[in-house]
DNA sequence: AAGTGGTCTAGACCACTTG
DNA sequence: AAGTGGTCTAGACCACTTT
């Protein structure tokens, strides 16, 4: 299992800020040196790290840490597409950003002990200028220190990159469970719906490396106009 | 890209039934000189049925053609779970088994040209006893030549595994689209749900190799004691 | 003991990008 | 032309399973 102590070393270097998102590793034979391997194995572990979208390679340019960029969060973390099936990247408008305890279920799913502090934030995501989902972001305030209402609202990446760039953690996997409820009344007013609409409730647990819990995000969907999209291949 | 082709001869093996699901793949070395290829390339090929559930390794004994059983059916297709995340087995109950024309929905999703012929199966499927699922499937006749309510009902794995034994059809992916509803009175009747209940909806179409339409069903969940769990790892 | 897959090595050559 | 990743080779040794 050499290779996995490489690709360990290689999230090691991404963490500890030595490898930045967006910057060049070394290339592959440097990599074998380094680790005193052989180019087959530092390609195993790459190869693996490219799949989980940790690292990006570019033939004759090199190998580069994974920036969470617009396209890589919709390709990876936005299921939400029309009926044609085309995504678009949805307009952001922040309803309420808030500082309060977790409730257990939260703390649960952050995996934190007792009620520590959070950072609860609301946002209504507009498809074609029409207001169709209703986020509830849930961040550990210990994971995110110094972050404010104003930091939030100046990001000019995705709120994933935000915690890329400023925070260093970089979301790699996310648990989802999707059922349908009646929508609620702070939902219907936000996403301008009559009461008693259907809508799909999705509980997302967002992951960092090591399965390391950073983000529960309850996302309320008004499906009129567009679905959840999942597709089931290779590894479940 | 050698081991494109050896993968593509592996299928084909798979698909005019030379190599039977739970049959033996020859050893590597063997495979090697059969395509003229180094045991490399031949694992590279294997790799990835492997990772696609299509082939199974066991280290000691060999390589193996995946059987559509219950457990590869259940982790593979299966995404609807208790609260507690845990997946039970469902008990199925045949409601309706019939011969049609396809819609112009189902012939799309299914990629048939004009209306063709196609069998139309509805399930109720329980979970603790209870009824919490109901399956429309619709397939086409041609490409389940023979089929009757009789071998449907004498079947004794899943669904999917009498496609694959007594079809020579083995699903390997599936794209599935999810949104809230108000129960249909139908199903309603058949999930004994009070009208105005929010279910989810989940369209399905089930790919055999090549993307090959192969199963198009809509699934109408009850999600008061379970949720459709999806994981985003990876290759989404 | 014999046979299998699992891992690793140390190269070779090719395709692509950049200067 | 030089440097990168992409593919392929032809072995070696190990861990595991079966006989």
């Amino acid at each position: 299992m050499l290779y996995r102590q490489v690709k360990r070393q290689l999230i090691a270097d991404i963490q500890s800020g030595v490898a930045a998102p967006g910057a060049a590793l070394p290339n592959e034979t440097d990599l074998a040196r380094r680790f005193n391997v052989s180019i087959g194995t530092v390609r195993r572990a790459v190869d693996e790290l490219v799949a989980e979208h940790v690292l990006v390679r570019q033939q004759g340019r090199g190998t580069f840490v994974g920036k969470m960029d617009r396209e890589r969060f919709m390709f990876q973390f936005f299921k939400i597409a029309g009926r044609d099936g085309v995504s678009e990247f949805p307009q952001v408008r922040l309803h309420t950003f808030t500082r309060s305890r977790a409730t257990r279920e939260e703390a649960q799913a952050l995996g934190l002990h007792g009620t520590q502090s959070v950072f609860c934030i609301d946002n209504v995501l507009l498809l074609k200028g029409r207001p169709v989902i209703h986020d509830h972001i849930v961040i550990a305030a210990t994971m995110f220190p110094g972050l404010t209402e104003d930091v939030f609202t100046k990001r000019t990446a995705t709120i994933y990159g935000l915690y890329q760039s400023a925070f260093g953690i970089t979301i790699v996997e996310a648990d989802e469970r999707v059922r349908a409820e009646l929508v609620s009344l702070e939902s219907a007013r936000l996403l301008n719906l009559p009461a008693g609409m259907p809508v799909l409730r999705i509980e997302r647990v967002a992951y960092t490396f090591d399965r390391k819990p950073a983000e529960f995000r309850i996302s309320v969907v008004d499906t009129r106009d567009v679905d959840y999209v999942s597709r089931m291949r290779d590894a479940a």
